[in-house]
DNA sequence: TTACATTTGTTCAAAAATAATCATAAATAA
DNA sequence: TTATTTATGATTATTTTTGAACAAATGTAA
């Protein structure tokens, strides 16, 4: 491990944290203290970082970051393991639609080397894919800075225009009484319309939204064929939506 | 296994591992260390790779994803110059069209307090207006990552359906007797796209453009209304240009 | 403020990597 | 064929990198 390879791993780390300090990087990148302090100092007299006292923080932090990897999601763990559970329903060649999640997000890190093309209208799957084998189709249209991706009429005309295999979108409840809902209206227009041209559509959902109602009910649970999910849900939540014909990944 | 084989070889290694150390291609060659280290001290010569203590990174290994600024850029300083002067011809409440070259890029850094919006094809330009003032409005389609935006017949009847009251373009060459060229079909195309939706359009171009003409002609020089160039243009030059009708800002 | 712990800069030594030099083997030219 | 150049490998000296020790500086809590 030299320095270029520690430069690399340690401007990583802070573009995702924000701040890190001498002892975590050191443990990280497996080397002592004081290498990293030299390596933050000789960064530093770059421009790359600012040095403080026990560590570094991102030299323009202030400024919104575009990967929005939040490190302190209570449901890091179990987003994670969704979203690689998630990537291994996708084959080569087949044309997939991503929404503008978190949890989808995620599926970018197992996708880069894979021969498929994706349609999104989220701006961090586009920067996370655009440097990948990965053939990215935007969705264009006004740009809500707020969610990071493009809504309204023309980004959903826009993507009803594709067909893919399958579809994968974030719901933030789901409930057997009550269907799908979502916390906005515009994020629920987009998954309903990447669901009417996906042949499969996989509803990405952590254990801890099932039963739940948020702010905007927009579809019956007879519209919902696969749910990916974390195995901290439990057996008998797990086997009502068996019972209603969902298959759970 | 010769020079040219081991070659290969190393460029293969890095290619697929961005770093490699001299020990571990020594062995994956077979071949000695000291060798290795001279294959890797000509590879960096060329340009190729380059070294650090140990062994060898990819080139372009930490080069920054997004944001082409071209600190090399021997015009840099006529294009801040252009970049500057353009923006101040928007007025707020415009719609604005606003290409993926890098002349128009730099205008973002003066537009990002204005109330305007813009549409555009540029993922640059789409970051670096993100979270400001400016509503984005991004052209959908078929990413081209060489050129990180998006290109093709659906980005191009995106942007048709807006119409701007201005658009700023960027061109690769310009002359009276052969008009407009451009260096690849489709940013010729995105260009005439824009011009064509726009009431008025500006074509950026710094002095050592005029008259030359690149790979493709697109247009004749009697569509052209208005330039922004930089002070280094030649009065001769400046004098041809109005005389057919021509606004040089 | 003082007392204490942590962090840092400095110095030094060990380890690793490199450059320089020379010798040998292979390829090329005469 | 022999002479000459070129590429490779081994040896040694030098440089770079790294880690440890300790005093000085900084931050934190009472």
């Amino acid at each position: 491990m030299n320095f270029q390879l520690r430069k690399h791993k340690i401007l990583e780390i802070l573009a995702a944290n924000d701040s890190a300090d001498v002892a975590d990087l050191a443990s990280e990148i497996g080397t002592s203290e004081i290498t990293i302090r030299r390596d933050l100092n000789t960064l530093a007299n770059q421009g790359l970082l600012t040095r403080t006292h026990g560590g570094a923080i991102r030299n323009d932090f202030d400024k919104p970051k575009i990967a929005f990897f939040d490190k302190n999601d209570v449901n890091a763990d179990a987003k994670e393991e969704i979203a690689q559970k998630a990537s291994e329903l996708i084959k080569a060649g087949e044309v997939i639609f991503l929404d503008c999640g978190s949890t989808v997000f995620r599926m970018c890190k197992y996708l880069k080397n894979r021969k498929i093309k994706v349609v999104t209208n989220s701006i961090p799957v586009l920067l996370e894919l655009l440097n990948s084998e990965v053939q990215v189709n935007f969705a264009g249209g006004e740009i809500d800075a707020l969610r990071q991706a493009a809504h309204g009429p023309i980004a959903t005309e826009h993507l009803a225009r594709y067909k893919a295999e399958k579809a994968f979108v974030g719901v933030d409840g789901i409930s057997i009484a009550n269907g799908l809902s979502a916390n906005s209206e515009k994020e629920a227009e987009m998954t309903m319309t990447m669901a009417n041209n996906a042949k499969e559509t996989y509803f990405l959902c952590d254990s801890s939204k099932f039963e739940t109602v948020k702010y905007l009910s927009f579809s019956k649970i007879s519209s919902v064929k696969n749910i990916v999910t974390d195995k901290k849900i439990s057996i008998e939540v797990k086997q009502k939506y068996i019972d209603v014909g969902i298959s759970l990944f």
